[in-house]
DNA sequence: AAGAATTCGTGTTGAAAATCATATTACTTT
DNA sequence: AAAGTAATATGATTTTCAACACGAATTCTT
């Protein structure tokens, strides 16, 4: 259980600073933020803004984990990007100065602080460093995002099943990827049964262990030589 | 053919300029760029750079079409922009520091400036307006990926014709559309046969036309129909 | 303008994966 | 602990599309 007293938590002593982008603000800009920050605890489940709608600031995660999605015609869930602690989440509706092209959902118990558009600018604008870092933050997820349409475009579901896995042990690091078979089909981008049916067969080579929910990877080399490259 | 002599053209004069990024440059600043970048003429099939390498500037194309785009584990292409007159190209990595996540490549002749790094940098940080517009730009193309991502996953192949040849007109503007059956598929990301067939679909269906490489569009409406939404 | 080389178009086949249907297991709630 | 609900698993069937093979047409080269 997430301790809900976290609001007492300074942004100077966050968990999640060093792996931040906010790590790079000097203790004037930190005391600042932490005037206007305004933290809370999340749900699992919970939304924190939907595809469609205008940005008002921006989400640091303390603690928990954010899936961020769009929606295809049906409806369905496509998985863009699962954030972890530390991630500035929804920055780049706020940049771009449109609405949010995706939704973004906890898929467990989050404590996350928001922050203000005012603050985020403010930030960006006095901080050359952050702002930097910012920058380069959506330039390298730009291309990851090319290589993740190719990846779509021309790797079998197996392949793409086994570069995904890799991909959320990276998220989930030590702990065991915690994730409904729902949401991994749609991040790895097909039906649920067919995403069921090749865990299993991972499963029986050895290359996964899973305890219902959770997923836990015993041959990541392999996985890597499946994934390709 | 064209014009050779295109190095004559000032960039306060450039064509291309009012649908360009270096639009919100002032005299000054554009007599200083008008210096210092480089302008060539650059054949069909040559390429501007090449995944992997480090860039050393960016490319502003003056005339012409670009294909960006990324290689499979098995060497196939996946376009993921073409780039129309007025596109800076290139400066994804350029601001993200690594090196290049894609290729780039001429699809017809062109023409294109050449701006350096340190220049470009210059321009970014002298103007503050420019350089919004810059971090706009990255912004937008990401939330353009997102969707991208979801329909490469979601759509069959048959809605993602439809919804390129759109994307397509969006580039082309009123010429018709002129691109190689392999690259055309390399952009739907689907076998060249699977998209011969589907063109020829689309033509009996009096969707479209085609004349040996060009295809125009004759019924958007229904093209949007089919692409849903 | 002729030949070479690409690019384009068509028929066939098989594998991959979606869909539909239904069982089974795990989680809540009372 | 039983009942109900949601999530997970498995089976059967259908659809889509990539791969292969090859002929026709177009364009590139000399």
């Amino acid at each position: 259980m997430l301790i809900k007293s976290y609001k007492s938590i300074s942004c100077s002593n966050c968990a999640a600073k060093s792996h931040s982008l906010i790590e790079k603000l000097n203790p004037i800009e930190l005391s600042e933020l932490e005037q206007n920050r305004g933290c809370s605890y999340y749900k699992k489940n919970d939304f924190l803004f939907v595809e469609g709608s205008y940005p008002r600031g921006v989400y640091c995660l303390n603690h928990g984990k954010v899936k961020v999605f769009t929606r295809g015609d049906e409806g369905k869930e496509q998985i863009i990007h699962i954030a972890k602690p530390g991630e500035i989440i929804g920055f780049r509706a706020m940049l771009s100065g449109d609405a949010y092209r995706v939704s973004a959902e906890t898929i467990e118990e989050c404590a996350l602080c928001y922050i203000s558009k005012e603050e985020f600018f403010k930030m960006m604008d006095s901080n050359t460093e952050f702002r930097n870092d910012i920058i380069k933050g959506l330039s390298k997820e730009l291309g990851d995002r090319a290589v993740s349409i190719t990846e779509m475009a021309q790797k079998s579901v197996r392949e793409r099943l086994s570069s995904c896995l890799l991909q959320l042990q990276e998220i989930y690091g030590e702990e065991p990827i915690n994730l409904s078979r729902e949401d991994f089909a749609n991040f790895v981008g097909t039906a649920t049964e067919t995403l069921i049916r090749l865990l299993k067969e991972f499963k029986e080579d050895g290359l996964i262990e899973t305890q219902t929910r959770k997923v836990i990877i015993l041959n990541s080399d392999k996985l890597h030589q499946i994934a390709g490259k």
